[in-house]
DNA sequence: AGACATGTTGCTCA
DNA sequence: ATGAGCAACATGTC
């Protein structure tokens, strides 16, 4: 479920409800997966009584700073998410960790546990979260930029290189359909052969995609809205990729979907074509 | 019943 | 050394 705009969505959950209360009570369990890092014990007792200060989104991780120099990060897997409980809450199945306050219990549930949490102490974030790739909406996401990692992944289908979080982080399988979509570019094209106005043209989606996806999924300001996915509307292709017999909301026609870049993918055939020669070397199979 | 799932990592092979 | 492809992780749903 989390991309971009949903981790960023279950950060401002837990952010807006719980901003400046104090921790009473630590639910932890399951740690021999999504807690697997951390020193229990030590982590107890540095964060009872600690306050939750402040907290951000990059790419799919977030990171939650509590006084004391306590800092915890949360990587949200397939099928984590983040919601708030009255202070009583009994953990459910899959909650892995639950953060009591005096007036909420601020629940981690993920059925799938490809989730992760860290627990780190110090004056600074910790290192994982500064060595981030730089956000696709900073300056430093330039077309050169773009255009020189679709030279090193030549050969891949750009389908596959937009997932590669080295470049273009907080970008998942939705999104990276639904920037390809907007750009009329196939994703089986080799990432090498795209024509300069169309590695331009990828820059721009990819940015448009990150931008409206944050406002319209994690609102704006103190908003947020009421749940995921309320504000998209049906010219997305989000709305339309999963349900049997989809159709494109740009023209009309079917879509597609195979795997490519071993994830499956959805496309608009009468959108986004292929010319010959253009085809990644793997992707071809996907496509008979 | 079996296929499949909005993610990441670590292995193999070229 | 570098890049591409794929199985594995664990559980729920269609």
């Amino acid at each position: 479920m989390p991309e971009l705009a949903e981790v960023e969505y279950f950060r401002k959950r837990w952010h807006l409800a719980a901003r400046g209360e104090r921790i009473v009570e630590v639910l932890a369990h399951d740690r021999k997966k999504l807690l697997r890092e951390i020193d229990l014990p030590a982590f107890r007792r540095s964060m009872v009584g600690a306050r939750l200060e402040s907290s951000g989104a990059r790419a799919k991780q977030m990171l939650f700073r509590f006084s004391g120099d306590v800092w915890l990060g949360i990587h949200l897997g397939m099928t984590g998410e983040l919601t708030v409980a009255p202070p009583g809450h009994g953990p459910g199945r899959h909650d892995h960790l639950v953060l009591v306050t005096t007036h909420h219990a601020l629940v981690f549930n993920d059925p799938r546990m490809f989730g992760r949490v860290d627990f780190h102490v110090g004056p600074e974030p910790p290192a994982w979260w500064s060595s981030i790739a730089p956000a696709i909406l900073s300056d430093q996401f330039t077309v050169a930029a773009l255009a020189a990692f679709l030279r090193r992944r030549r050969r891949a289908p750009i389908k596959a290189v937009l997932l590669m979080q080295e470049r273009f982080p907080g970008v998942g399988n939705w999104m990276a359909d639904e920037i390809l979509w907007r750009a009329a570019i196939h994703p089986a094209h080799a990432a090498g052969s795209l024509t300069p106005a169309g590695v331009r043209t990828l820059w721009r989606e990819c940015r448009n995609v990150c931008r409206q996806a944050l406002a319209r999924i994690a609102g704006r300001g103190d908003s947020l809205p009421e749940d995921l996915n309320v504000n998209i509307p049906a010219t997305w292709l989000f709305k339309h990729r999963w349900r049997r017999g989809g159709r494109c909301p740009k023209t009309g026609q079917p879509l597609a979907h195979a795997t490519i870049g071993g994830r499956t993918t959805c496309w608009s055939p009468a959108r986004q074509k292929l010319k010959r020669g253009q085809t990644a070397t793997g992707a071809a199979s996907a496509l008979k």
